[in-house]
DNA sequence: TCAGTTCTTGTACGAACGTACACGTTTCCC
DNA sequence: GGGAAACGTGTACGTTCGTACAAGAACTGA
């Protein structure tokens, strides 16, 4: 009770050895939900996905909902690594052009970004709205995209305060994102146009 | 095998003797779905709620797919009566400010439109994006909300094409939905406020 | 080394599900 | 009035699910 283990344990975080096992399980849970829905999420499915026995899944996740919980904070997470990296690796100033570029690259551009993440995430979304237990992490999701979007937009309209811009923009992307991945004719080039001219009409004119 | 009624059984459309009952049930259908998610749409939560015993929703749906997909022409068939009612009710050319709030009305504010549809809907949508079967309801439910656009929105900018202006619209009304249900915390007044800041830089100046 | 913990796995049980189906009731048509 | 079609309902079967649990294997620290 008094153990290292047993307080690392309750801290809800399970110690080394066992983590990439875990993480393989919460990989194939996400792959899972972004495939068949959150209704395919089973522990037998996610087990069968992962290539584990079934006693694994409920070894690192004591129920249903501890497992799906995890697989929205880990989706999160991987998504965060990905949008970091591909905006850590720009130089210079924002620009309108730029910001179009990046944001179709990756929110909209399915041959880049795997969208099965991005759809589990919206079934999240969906589930959270009817249980609160998950809003955290739908929390979570919301403030990455604000923050992305703000690291990568230029100037926006001094009329209108910047958070505002913002939220207009996730909520623009938010609705292009669910129309490209409902709408299969609906081609990049298309969704870029579409971001390209609202982007234009919130952001200050440059030189 | 040639007689009146089972022709009209293989066009997929019962004749009206139990068309209040069948409607009772796709109506519990709904609500079932936006309260709790497509997983818990089954015959047996969908009788409890429609005060009907098991056997009769297997008796007028065939099988769960058969209640889903009808489940969704249902709820896009109710929302298309609700909004050209409200759309019906205008007199006057369309203005911005009267696009705002028709708009808010019909798709934002939670007060005045049940949210268990359009979040039935959602859920829909996504399972669409898996399953082509459904894909003719998702694409009529695009459909309605670009024509209740159209018919509200002033005209718009003459520099980009009237059918992108509506598509940029509609999904902007799609992303600020998502966040309305899974963000208690804006109130509609915010939403209209983004809303109106998007379209004042779509539509033409009004004198 | 060896006890304690962490990890791993197979199996089993009760609940809930989709679905089939038999059978009674109402309505319709001639 | 009587046969046919449509409507209505209760029950039962096989499947799949979440979850519990026992029991062994691997690892760790003293």
């Amino acid at each position: 009770m008094s153990t290292t283990s047993s307080r690392l344990l309750e801290a809800g975080r399970r110690p080394g050895r066992g983590e990439v096992r875990r993480r393989q399980i919460l990989d194939a849970a996400v792959r899972i939900i972004g495939t068949g829905g959150l209704s395919s999420l089973t522990h037998r499915a996610v087990a069968d996905a992962a290539g584990v026995p079934l006693g694994s899944t409920t070894y690192y996740f004591k129920d249903r909902d501890d497992l799906l919980r995890q697989t929205m904070a880990y989706a999160v997470e991987i998504e965060r690594a990905r949008m970091d990296e591909i905006v850590g690796a720009v130089s210079g100033p924002p620009s309108l052009e730029g910001s179009v570029r990046l944001l179709t690259e990756i929110f909209l551009d399915k041959s880049v970004a795997d969208p099965l993440y991005d759809l589990a995430l919206f079934e999240m979304f969906l589930e959270a709205t009817r249980n609160d237990e998950y809003r955290p992490q739908t929390r979570e999701w919301s403030a990455l995209i604000g923050e992305i979007v703000d690291q990568v937009l230029p100037p926006t309209d001094p009329t209108i305060p910047r958070p505002v811009a913002l939220q207009i923009v996730a909520a623009l992307i938010d609705g292009l994102m669910l129309e490209s991945a409902s709408n299969q004719e609906l081609t990049v080039e298309e969704l870029a146009d579409h971001l390209r001219i609202a982007l234009e009409r919130l952001v200050v004119a440059d030189a």
